[in-house]
DNA sequence: CTCGTGTGAGACAAAGAAGTCTCATGTGCG
DNA sequence: CGCACATGAGACTTCTTTGTCTCACACGAG
C-alpha cells in the first residue's frame, strides 16, 4: 500500500536524466502513482530534486567507499571508482546540470566532500609519482565529471555499449588518446 | 536605432549558458532591450534557441575551418580547434546540454557535419599511427565535447583560468593524466 | 520641419504547471 | 466484519511565462 519511496526515486532520476524538464505529473506517471501521492511524498518539485541531490550524493560517497581510493596504485583506485559509478552515472549528470541553476543559493555539502575526496586521490597520485603534475587535481576532479557525462550521455543515447564505460573512460583519462610505443 | 541582432544573440547566449532557464524577459533585459523587441526580432524562445543554435554551428565550423583539421600532425590540428573553439565553448556547452530535450524532433543537420569532420580528425590520427585505436572516434567526438563543456564550466567557476583552457583539455584529451617518462 | 519607422512601456489574454483540496475506492489489520 | 489509512481521480486556484496588442515617443531621412 504505502508508496516504496526509492523506487519513486529512481523512476524519477531515470525519466529526469532523459528529460529534464519533465514535469510532477509525467514524473509521478513514470514512478505508477498519482501526482497527488506524489506531492504527499515531496512536498515540490525542489523538494523532489532535494531528495534526488541527496541520493546521488549518497550513491557517489558509495562508490567511493566501494572504490577503496586509499589503497594500492592511484590508477587503480580510480578504476575502482568508475565501474562503481557507472550505474549512477546519469543521475549524477542530470544533477552536474542542474546544480548550474542555484546560483546564489548554497548548495549542498556533499558535494565539497565528494570533490575533496576526488582531489585527494589525485594529489595522492601526483605524490606518488603516478600522476602528471602540470595538471591541477581541481582540473583533473572537473574533467573526469565531464567524461562521466559524456559517457552516461552515450550510453543512453547507444552511442557506447554499457560494458565499455569504464574502459572508454579510464583509457582515456589515464592514458590520453596518443599512442604510445611503451605502456 | 535599429537593433543589433548579433549583439542580442550574444547577449542571450551569455545569460543562457550561465543560467539555461532564463525568461524572455531576463533575456530582452541582459540584451539591453525591451521584451516586445525581442519578440520583434525572435517569433518565440523556440525561434532564439534555434538562432543560437545556428550561431554556434558557425562559429564551430568557423573553428574547424580555422584549425586545418587536414594539415599536420592531428594532434596539432586537435590543438588549434580547441584555441579556436574557446570563446564559444560555453555557448556550446549550453546548446549541448539543451539538445537532449530534443527528443523526438529532428536536430540540426549542421551538428552531424561537424560530428563528421571530428570523426575525420580522429580517423586520420589513428590511420597516421598518432592516436590509438582502441578508442573509437565517435566516443573521442563525445568526451572531446564532454571536455570542453567540463573547461567552459569551471572557467565560468573561476576554477580554471581562460589562458589554461586550451593546454589543460588538450594535454588530459591526448596525453592523459598518467606520468610518462619520455614524451 | 515633417513623416515614417522602430522602439519602450505597459496592459491583456492564453497556456501550462504547481500546489491544494475533496471525495470515492480499495486494501490491510484488528 | 468493520474500521483506519493510503491512494487515485479530478476539480480548482494561483502563479509564472508566453505571446499579442496598443500607444506614445524618439530618431533619422527626406
Amino acid at each position: 500500500m504505502a508508496v516504496d519511496r526509492d523506487h519513486v526515486l529512481r523512476s524519477a532520476a531515470a525519466l529526469l536524466t532523459r528529460k529534464s524538464t519533465a514535469t510532477m505529473d509525467e514524473v509521478a506517471k513514470a514512478a505508477g502513482i498519482s501526482r497527488a501521492t506524489l506531492h504527499r511524498h515531496f512536498a515540490g518539485r525542489d523538494a523532489l530534486v532535494r531528495a534526488l541531490e541527496t541520493l546521488g550524493i549518497q550513491e557517489c560517497e558509495a562508490a567511493l567507499d566501494a572504490a577503496r581510493l586509499d589503497d594500492g596504485p592511484a590508477r587503480e583506485a580510480l578504476r575502482r571508482f568508475v565501474t562503481e559509478i557507472e550505474p549512477a552515472a546519469a543521475l549524477l549528470a542530470f544533477l552536474y546540470s542542474e546544480n548550474q541553476l542555484y546560483e546564489g543559493e548554497e548548495q549542498n555539502a556533499g558535494w565539497a566532500r565528494i570533490d575533496a575526496r576526488m582531489a585527494a586521490l589525485f594529489r595522492r597520485g601526483q605524490s606518488s609519482g603516478e600522476f602528471r603534475i602540470d595538471l591541477t587535481p581541481a582540473w583533473l576532479t572537473d574533467a573526469l565529471y565531464g567524461l562521466l557525462a559524456s559517457g552516461a550521455w552515450a550510453t543512453t543515447e547507444g552511442r557506447l555499449a554499457p560494458k565499455d564505460f569504464t574502459y572508454m573512460i579510464v583509457e582515456l583519462f589515464l592514458g590520453g588518446a596518443l599512442r604510445r610505443e611503451e605502456p
